[in-house]
DNA sequence: TAATCCCGCCAGCGG
DNA sequence: CCGCTGGCGGGATTA
């Protein structure tokens, strides 16, 4: 008789209630709560107590009926503890009604979220923490056989391994890139193709898979890959059951991700995938329940930020999918050795393939990654094993690297021409609309400078109401965008009083002033002035490195392409540590989401610029890949001479390494990198926020034309580019104000907005105190600031300095005067702090919110934090397009 | 109705 | 035999 779903949960009413039943008492809503509870009552016991307090049907009749309590006394027939109940208090009827756990709260994924709560991302080597099942079942207040679900998904990343029966340690985040990259090395082995095929076309896919399928290596290659379960346990008849495991389907399940051009896996296709591997035949059943694992496993992943659900819609109609979200760029992949730019990566191979901390590498199809300690690429096998026994110091990773290339640099360039133009666009027309704009960009990428733009509508995903669908951008009237372009000479001053101030970190455009003000914890590419040519090369620049990467990776239609491109706008995979909706995502960043930069894809490849309009998929890529992309190898030429100016500022929060900023509410986060992430940041502003976050990178990018910046990259050592990559302190959130006055004596500048030098500041605010750095790039100077320095023991601990040991040296060496100047006058910063400028939408939040939520153990209402997702998701305005940025919703 | 996925039965395994 | 694991699929909830 008992529903399935008793009460269980209810208790937590009851608690309230205690007073009116000693019974009850002892029934302590412990699950839904996140406070852990100490009680020895174990789930079960709770349920079973609810159980027989309640009987279903009473319950259900109160849902039906809440207000009708007069049944209180009929109710006596049922269960006499039912009606005590009952009778005990109205009022816990009610209550029991709204608290009255959905299946939500009881959701694997929620459980997980709090699971991952009580845990470090990024433990200290030292600290070796156990946990034990038991324990964190009572805790949690569920039934160990959820435990063991989550567990076994980490333990398939290696964030947990189990070191005996009812124990396991939990590793944290530390090696998840490494395990990633292992993962991705093996998925491309198996699935390389394969899911080639399905990006391709589905329907063909399965016809391929099947052939596919036999092809593939066998089995036993890529269990011992993967094979994450206790080595010793190579026994047959263990393995026979383990390579059901949930484990392995995890694994699997990721590799598909890692694999998939568009990183977009979807249910059905995963299930069969992964179905067919086990076992040739695929019956309904089968499928059936491998989709169920597959929810399963999905909830885990996407309580650790790794994926977040989509929906694609296909031929056959609205699929549900899932989206890869997490690190996505492994250096030293496999597959394409060279790929890093040769020309610009001096690096000798041995020392990208390790990537030291810091050092950004790029792959060839990925962008680049900044990787924490992994020593070298190994090989797969080897290092299955690693788990994190080697805690590395992620934190210190945090330096950004510049990835210097020439290329790079011309990407860089183009993005500016193409947010410049974007600018320009809004600016002559305030009113295009963002869909106008997805529309350009569809039909074609030429046409429209804004067709780089992703496309949005294309897809499902793309509506997700997951924070990135909208970025808050900053609103700035079109003069306000205007004043930017023509006064490129304005040196930066602090002080000027037009700086912006953000007073809750909201970006403020202050009309006549330069500046601009973002929240802090965003990454922003801005680009200013840039020439004609440029920006129309740029579009079909874009539009060719869409297809190049199509080429490269395989051939899609057009229509593919599009999706494609669509999906990938989505999310900025860059970002994708962003999502993680737990709490825990501020630690990850450090290690996964490091600062990637840009990276320059292709080098080689490069000169394949040729302008060619033809497909729709600009900006499919990846954020990184975005940036990658394009930049076009052509451009580089241009861009010394037309001094165009590039500014491209990443910020990622770090998140407090401190386990008490793990707590925070996960979800503005996302929200405000997904935000960031749109479709829009490729082009030109790439922010992410994180929320309250300390650290950020930067990505500059001066004029390039007269004296462009030089800097050296520890790699690229001579390149003269006009970016600079500015770690971010660590930290705190600190705003950051840029100011490029360049002049552009070098840029001819058509456009007679842009063209000129043109001054930008941005500030970001962060959370709390922010560290102002200023930027300011005047023409030609080129400091030469090593990429790698973020580390900078020199600086000064103060946040501002904290900049960037790149900042500061520039600064130092530059200085106002100098064309660079990179700033961190303090009291920029607080000036914008206060900032009243509200052209930014309210959607705009500093990461104070965060700590806000932040409360450790609980998660706070997850619900809570979702709803601001989506809300934010949903802003957007059409001065994003100008400058998008991600900030975490309003409350 | 379809999509999700909670729940807990029950088998395999090791001690 | 017992308890830990965890595959599996019924069926409740949600969307």
């Amino acid at each position: 008789m008992a529903p399935k779903t008793p009460i269980k949960n209810e208790p937590v009413d009851l608690s309230k209630q205690k007073g009116c039943t000693p019974e009850r008492n002892p029934i302590t809503p412990v699950k839904l709560t996140d406070r852990p509870q100490p009680d020895p009552w174990t789930p079960t016991a709770n349920l079973k107590m609810l159980v027989s307090a309640a009987s279903p049907d009473m319950r259900d009749r109160e849902k039906k009926k809440e207000l009708f309590r007069p049944i209180e006394n009929s109710e006596q027939c049922d269960t006499h503890d039912s009606l005590q109940y009952d009778m005990v208090d109205d009022c816990t009827i009610d209550e029991f009604e709204k608290q009255r756990p959905s299946r939500k709260q009881k959701s694997l994924g929620l459980l997980c979220q709090k699971f991952l709560a009580r845990y470090p991302s990024y433990p200290l080597s030292t600290e070796k923490t156990t946990i034990s099942l038991d324990e964190v079942a009572s805790i949690l207040g569920v039934e160990r056989r959820r435990i063991y679900d989550i567990v076994n998904v980490l333990e398939s990343l290696h964030l947990v391994s189990r070191v005996a029966k009812n124990q396991y340690c939990w590793h944290g985040r530390h090696n998840l890139r490494q395990t990633l990259k292992t993962l991705q090395e093996e998925g491309e082995l198996q699935y390389g193709e394969l899911m080639t095929f399905f990006h391709h076309k589905e329907q063909d896919l399965e016809y391929k898979f099947g052939e596919r399928k036999k092809e593939t290596i066998p089995d036993s290659q890529d269990r011992s890959l993967l094979d994450f379960s206790e080595p010793d346990c190579t026994s047959a008849s263990a393995n026979s059951r383990k390579d059901k495991s949930l484990r392995i389907m995890s694994q699997k399940f990721v590799m598909l991700f890692l694999v998939s051009k568009t990183k977009i896996v979807t249910l059905d296709i995963a299930a069969k995938i992964l179905i067919e591997e086990t076992q040739d035949t695929v019956d309904h059943s089968k499928f059936k329940t491998k989709v169920r694992r597959l929810y399963d496993i999905a909830n885990v992943l996407t309580s650790l930020g790794l994926i977040k659900k989509v929906h694609v819609t296909e031929e056959r109609g609205r699929k549900p999918a899932f989206k890869w979200i997490g690190p996505v760029e492994f250096p030293g992949k496999t597959d394409e050795p060279t790929g890093h730019s040769p020309t610009s990566n001096p690096l000798p191979r041995t020392q990208r393939g390790a990537c030291a901390p810091y050092q950004i590498c790029a792959t060839g199809k990925q962008r680049f990654t900044r990787h924490a300690s992994f020593n070298g690429a190994q090989p797969c096998e080897g290092t299955k094993r690693r788990v994190s026994s080697e805690p590395n110091s992620p934190h210190q990773e945090r330096q950004a690297c510049i990835v210097n290339s020439d290329e790079y640099c011309s990407k860089m360039i183009n993005l500016a021409a193409v947010c410049r133009q974007k600018i320009e666009e809004d600016t002559g027309n305030k009113v295009c609309s963002a869909e106008t704009i997805l529309n350009s960009a569809r039909n074609s990428s030429i046409s429209s400078p804004l067709s780089p733009l992703p496309v949005l509508g294309d897809s499902d995903f793309c509506v997700n109401p997951l924070p990135q669908a909208v970025f808050p951008v900053v609103q700035a009237d079109v003069s306000s965008l205007s004043l930017t372009n023509g006064i490129g000479s304005q040196p930066l001053h602090p002080s000027t009083p037009a700086a912006s101030k953000t007073e809750n970190g909201k970006p403020t455009l202050l009309p006549n002033q330069p500046f601009l003000c973002f929240p802090s914890s965003s990454l922003f590419m801005l680009c200013s002035g840039l020439q004609e040519n440029n920006l129309r090369e740029t579009l079909p620049i874009t539009g060719e490195v869409g297809n190049r990467r199509a080429e490269t990776q395989a051939p899609v239609p057009p229509a593919t392409c599009q999706k494609r491109c669509s999906h990938k706008c989505a999310s900025p995979s860059a970002t994708a540590d962003d999502e993680e909706p737990a709490a825990k995502k501020q630690n990850m960043e450090q290690s996964d989401v490091p600062l990637s930069l840009v990276v320059p894809k292709k080098p080689f490849e490069s000169p394949k610029a040729e302008p060619t309009p033809r497909s729709g998929c600009m900006s499919a890529v990846h954020l990184e890949d975005f940036h990658l992309d394009l930049a076009s190898p052509a451009a580089p030429e241009a861009v010394d001479k037309e001094s165009t100016k590039l500014l491209d500022s990443q910020e990622q929060e770090k998140q407090s390494q401190n386990k008490d900023l793990d707590e925070h509410s996960p979800g503005k986060e996302h929200i405000s990198k997904e935000n960031a992430s749109q479709p829009f940041l490729p082009q030109y502003l790439y922010v992410q926020p994180t929320a309250g976050v300390s650290s950020f990178n930067f990505l500059l990018s001066a004029n390039q034309a007269a004296g462009a910046i030089s800097l050296a990259a520890s790699q690229v050592p001579s390149l003269s580019v006009p970016c600079v990559v500015v770690p971010s302190a660590a930290l705190a959130s600190f705003p950051l104000v840029c100011s490029p006055t360049i002049t552009s004596p070098l840029s001819p500048v058509p456009d007679g907005s842009f063209s000129a030098p043109t001054s930008v500041n941005f500030s970001m605010s962060g959370l709390a105190s922010t560290t102002p750095v200023f930027i300011g790039t005047t023409a030609v100077v080129a400091p030469k600031v090593s990429p790698t320095p973020s580390m900078d023991p020199q600086q000064p601990a103060h946040p501002s300095l904290h900049l960037s040991p790149v900042l500061a040296r520039s600064c130092g060496a530059v200085k106002l005067d100098s064309p660079v100047c990179v700033g961190h006058p303090v009291t920029l910063l607080k000036l914008q702090q206060p900032s009243s400028a509200p052209l930014t939408p309210k959607s705009i939040r500093p990461a104070c919110h965060e700590a806000f939520f932040k409360t450790p153990g609980s998660l706070g209402d997850p619900v809570a934090w979702k709803k601001n997702e989506g809300n934010q998701t949903r802003n957007a305005s059409s001065v994003q397009r100008r400058l998008e940025i991600s900030s975490t919703s309003a409350d």
